[in-house]
DNA sequence: AATGAATGAGTTTTCATTCAT
DNA sequence: AATGAATGAAAACTCATTCAT
């Protein structure tokens, strides 16, 4: 929910690692960036000791990362790709995915992607100052909202959908916060059925599901009546 | 949405600020810390400069505050204070509030607090450290959704609420990671109205809002009935 | 053995407290001092620290003491002044006293005197700068050397003494320092009576104590074959 | 007579200077610190000054001191190493020594060890914290009472001395102490021959040193017979 | 390319001392 | 005389970054 449902663009790395060498280098200080962060925190996380932990010299790591900064980023960024990972597919198999499993899908992949690297993706929200941070993961979320907004269109008659962009981005929006905030403070609810069926409920009412009824057609709800009339 | 509905304990305060001189110091170190934090961001807040901008001396600085942790602390405190006084009268103005008008004062109440002191609100939420900081947030959060429950509760014929205590935390959660999200990435919506409709009705969805339909009552919807046969 | 035999002149100290309450204040702030310096060390003396627990505001400290160093010089004229309580006897009534009486008893005074407040002693010693410290000790010890110089010389011909000050320097040096260094690193030795033992004979043999041998004399010389008639 | 007999083990140096350049790093941080405090004192002794005036930045003597105190200890330590230097020979050619020739050797080194370096040596003791150097001072007392035990016992016959071990330490904590206090008191006495003499007698009278009287020998004195058969 | 010793500006924090009340 | 809030110079120490080897 927070990745980039693309490839990423060169971060402000120096140097593209070209050879094989190079790129164990850099996948070996942002592993070791990653399990500083974790095991000590934003405090200790400093050039010479990551370096030092992944068995190189601070001179290799200004070899390949500009900044403390970029390398920050690039550890941001790779969980961001690996969140991708989860994304993709569901931007995909969206496509003919029925209302129900869509929205079952959609939350499912955003408790996933919350569950899978927990530990560490809590440490970078919690200690990872947000400057650059938070662009990558917005970027993800709008690549999904895009996909979202594109299904959400082609279900329009299914759906009590106005403005599918902005209806997408609250959904993405709401899932990323939601999962976010209960991997902060709630995450034994992560795990809980009882979690994932409100949020399958939360989506639901929201889109205001239409269900086919066979025999006598209820009267579009209220809201759904007013909504549909209104002018953005 | 995340400020204290009550009040603050001592917060790490070397010394209780009992004169109006000392309480004006105070103040004028925790606006300052805010307007650097505004004008020049976090690199910029070190204690020297929030000291020699607010017109007194370091010393003065750590007269009251035993650590740089703790002003950015009494800042973020300060936020959360004022957030409540917000919050507080929905709280109480819930109570006798039908259900339209609860969730459009809900609503209404994340998006002013949102907007009210929105740059530094910003600036906090995207450069100070979260360490304390979050619980600070979440404990107005929480009793918000505390307050929030027991109003669902009293309404719950009307409304399609199992859990009031799970709801009201997903409805505050969400509310309030949609404010902060749309005030870092879409600042722009945070006062649109379509903005704000959409919010209510995803409230309004969610809670699966009952409206008495005088002639022919329409079968509760599928999820509805399926919601209040389950178990949870 | 490190006391001012006689009276202690005007320290630095800004005003000679004339008034029995300003006599008080200065007390508690000297106790005050050596309470603090006891209990938590070097480090925790600060001015501001010391008059808290005083009772009294810095002020006041500053009204008594021009400077910290002031203080702590008060302190340890202090201690000198108690150790000349009991030097002061042995001055008096050195006089009088046979060879044997006085070793016994400038040893036994000796011990006392680092015995009688050990760990406010051992503290001041360890943590203090010697800066003034250290003349105010020597002065104590130059007076009892005097002292002792005298009584030597009136004791020349049981002795085999030469210099009586410079003998006396060597005596109260080593004595004040032994227990120092005791104190410091064998405190269980200075209640042992056998290191009381040492001490008088390491005073006797350097005296070269004279027995009258009543029927065969030994050759003199050899100062040596003169000591080994002693008795200790 | 307050040096390590032996080396001196891993301090609380943060790298082990392994390199010539490093060794000579460290070499001038130490010199310029003896320097400083012995121009300029205890107040001038920072490390900023301290690296500046050692033409490194203050990076570098943190890069192999983790401390200030540990900067500062290594200093003390150099000297405790190089008064071992001298005490060393004596431990060695104590051996053979004859008992006059050993009191002479004794005493002559401590007189030595004092000269040396009596500006620093003095500037150390007058002015450092002594929590730390007490005991790197005392460990060399304690190596060099050591040695004299052993030589004291393997003349017991010749020597008035039952425990040679409390003799042997306070034999030398007298002439350490001695010596300490002239240095600081009397510094001229340092280099008197009436001096030495009296140092020498000292330890001759205490030691009851037995002079073989061809004709007509003397008794056993009181106190050696006492002490030969008293058990401690 | 790699190294890691060296850098030094910059940070937090302390604490003796003053002085308006 | 007493107070104690205010001062601010100065200290210890850090750490991102460079660059000679």
């Amino acid at each position: 929910m927070r990745a980039t449902l693309g490839s990423s663009r060169q971060n402000g790395a120096r140097k593209q690692p070209s050879q094989a060498r190079s790129k164990a280098l850099v996948d070996a200080l942002i592993q070791t960036t990653a399990r500083i962060l974790l095991r000590d925190g934003w405090q200790a996380l400093t050039t010479n000791r990551i370096a030092r932990a992944a068995g190189v010299s601070v001179g290799s790591l200004y070899q390949y990362f500009p900044d403390k900064e970029a390398l920050l980023l690039a550890l941001v960024e790779r969980i961001a790709d690996e969140m991708t990972a989860h994304l993709i597919e569901v931007g995909t198999s969206l496509h003919d995915a029925s209302v129900d499993e869509g929205i079952a899908k959609l939350v499912r992949v955003a408790l996933d992607v919350s569950r899978r690297d927990a530990p560490l993706y809590r440490a970078v929200l919690v200690e990872l100052p947000r400057q650059g941070t938070l662009e990558l993961f917005d970027r993800v979320n709008r690549r999904l909202a895009d996909a979202l907004a594109e299904w959400l269109a082609a279900r329009r008659d299914e759906l009590d959908v106005v403005d599918p962009s902005l209806t997408a981005h609250i959904l993405v929006t709401s899932l990323d916060a939601l999962t976010d905030h209960t991997l902060l403070f709630r995450p034994e609810l992560l795990d809980s059925p009882r979690f994932e069926r409100e949020l399958r409920a939360l989506v639901t009412g929201y889109l205001g599901v239409r269900r086919p009824s066979p025999v006598q057609p209820c009267p579009p709800r209220e809201r759904s009546r007013r909504r549909r009339t209104r002018t953005t």
